[in-house]
DNA sequence: GCCATTCAGGACATATTTTGTCCAAAGATA
DNA sequence: TATCTTTGGACAAAATATGTCCTGAATGGC
């Protein structure tokens, strides 16, 4: 996919995919319709893009949908984590409770 | 603390706290100061519990505060992963991207 | 069998959170 | 200065979550 930098925010990287098509927000907002506030908003991670508009910002800039997906739900976690000022050690537990979880599920 | 088995579900582990003690919904919901319907909801992880319910949870059962908003944390984190069927390895993105906003916010 | 009690689960009103837009102001560019 | 872009606050609207009430199934004692 085109995202270059690894590691970052989903809003930098959107803005990224922007700044790199050489356009304006107000022009990308126009192309997948939300109001280009919104969109700066979302660049800067204060707002969450909906899955909608995920799907309409992975066509427009023609990246792949389910990569730009997980980019925002590991955003999501990230940013709990630090929200909450957890420990590092929760992600470890909650892949363990995944397993468990599904295991629960199959039976 | 005095929570069992590892790697369960925030819902069981407080199921296996009220039996150990060997104690009824209702009697539990009275000291936290809930309905007995939700407590079993909270138990079967219908319904989350706010902070609030932790630590009356935790005083109530002395098990320690921070280790049981953990607890909560992690089941979030799965059922999130669970939900939106992501690849396991967005936790290690999300693991980096929280050092990588760490790093944005000491600037 | 019958009564009392516990637990499960649906329905629903209420509360809380989030989203998206509008607008004004700040920043850039030329 | 004039124009265009970006930022950010305020707020209505929409979406989501919470907590309670109520009904019914299951269990256990008598």
């Amino acid at each position: 996919m085109a995202i270059v930098k690894k590691h970052t925010t989903f809003g930098e990287q959107l803005r990224q995919l922007r700044e790199t098509a050489g356009m304006t927000l107000r022009e990308v907002a126009a192309n997948i319709e939300i109001d280009p506030s919104l969109l700066a908003k979302i660049e800067r991670n204060q707002r969450q893009p909906t899955k909608h508009l995920i799907r309409n910002i992975a066509d427009f800039f023609e990246v792949n949908e389910k990569e730009l997906l997980e980019e925002f739900l590991s955003d999501q976690i990230a940013y709990k984590i630090l929200d909450e000022e957890a420990d590092l050690n929760i992600l470890k537990v909650a892949e363990e409770k995944v397993a468990y979880i599904k295991t629960l599920r199959n039976e």
